[in-house]
DNA sequence: TCAAAAGTGTTAAGTTTACACCCATGA
DNA sequence: TCATGGGTGTAAACTTAACACTTTTGA
């Protein structure tokens, strides 16, 4: 085969990184690992990988995602490319950024373990690898501007949970606080989040009522507003 | 040196596009060339370049748009990496988008003509080469999810323009028609649009007063809202 | 004189915000 | 019995949406 025109130009490395959601006890949390390999092994850093050779770089992202935790049927998007020349101190590397949101009691804590990887809060990040702070704020970022519009929340918690474990969830993301009338009054008129006969005990001694979000009914009534 | 780690890993040719988008007689356009190489070389698509050995992935994207365009200080924004395997014909290529904002009438139609480059209306491209149009569609929804909440539209536009050309923009980029009183009824609430003494007299017989983006305001009050 | 675009305010509907007390229960 | 979190409604402020006529001027 003739080589092609594009040969002339120069190849890199690509890698995708993952920004692991996940929300436990009122916190929004980050999956970080020992990085296991030089150089700076032993740093905090996002989860990675790099590209295969016949795999799409999104399937690249969930097959690192999958690696860690041990799930595939995860909601998942990108945050962007980091393409700067000296970002990584290895070698040049191209990295695209996914981040994932996972119902944290999904991933149990073994496999945790096996990656030396853990949850951190958001707000309590050690100093990480390379650019990878900034892609977690890129990721936050892009969250925060998708949480209000698209029922993608429930995503980090059980099927079934609380309105107060939601109302904190949504605060965790956005960092503030909300008013408990008010976001009950505007979760009472969205129709897919649906209260259910379970009753929570684990939180309060008077217990609180379990809803879910039915997918079903917002595929028809696709109108979401938090 | 001894090979590092990453060197088992493959490496892939790494290309940016360009989303060049200018708006003229109320329609949003997109600049697209004539590909000037094999595969494919003839078909429409967007302007695009490799990314070179030591060069960010950003100032690819800047060269590349300089090399059209002949500007250099150019609005610019990342809309997302493409990295399907078979995205590309030649050979694989993981491609980075970026959207470019520039006022048209800063490009001679020279720089045009030399790269078989023009101006196409945004309803109404031509079938474009390999993933092109979902390009020009996530730029396009980034585009929107922005104009209302940052003073980006101004880019598209001479220094000094009438309401009516601004509105224009707005519903071009939206695709829905605005209220031109409530819509001025904004404007003249944001103390950096400004009316200047100068007059517009080419589209209509009563002619138009002309305003400017003041950015040296926006700073002090950096509230936008339209 | 008339066609074509510029310019200008008011009202109703809807949305958002602020705010405080009673309830049920297990310890 | 009391401490803890669960649950509930109303009114004011603000924002958005709907709507039509007068002005200017070149052809």
């Amino acid at each position: 085969m003739a080589p092609s025109y594009y040969s002339q130009y120069p190849k890199f490395h690509v890698a995708v990184d993952c920004i692991i959601f996940g929300f436990e006890q009122g916190q929004l949390k980050v999956l970080l690992q020992k990085r296991p390999f030089e150089p700076r092994q032993g740093e905090w850093s996002l989860m990675g990988g790099f590209v295969r050779r016949d795999e799409d770089v999104e399937a690249a992202a969930s097959r690192v995602l999958q690696q860690l935790t041990g799930l595939h049927d995860i909601y998942m998007k990108q945050v962007g490319a980091y393409g700067s020349v000296n970002r990584d101190s290895g070698d040049r590397v191209i990295s695209i950024a996914y981040f994932a949101l996972i119902n944290i009691e999904r991933v149990s804590a073994d496999l945790n373990h096996e990656y030396s990887a853990y949850w951190e809060d958001m707000n309590n990040l050690p100093p990480l690898l390379f650019d990878h702070k900034e892609m977690i704020q890129g990721a936050l970022k892009k969250l925060r501007s998708m949480i209000n519009r698209l029922p993608v929340g429930f995503q980090l918690l059980p099927p079934r949970f609380t309105l107060t474990q939601l109302q904190l969830l949504y605060e965790a993301i956005l960092g503030e606080k909300i008013d408990k009338r008010n976001f009950r009054k505007k979760v009472g008129e969205m129709s897919f989040i649906q209260k259910t006969d379970g009753i929570d005990k684990l939180t309060s001694k008077r217990g609180a009522a379990l809803y879910q979000f039915d997918s079903e009914s917002y595929r028809h009534e696709p109108i979401f507003r938090l």
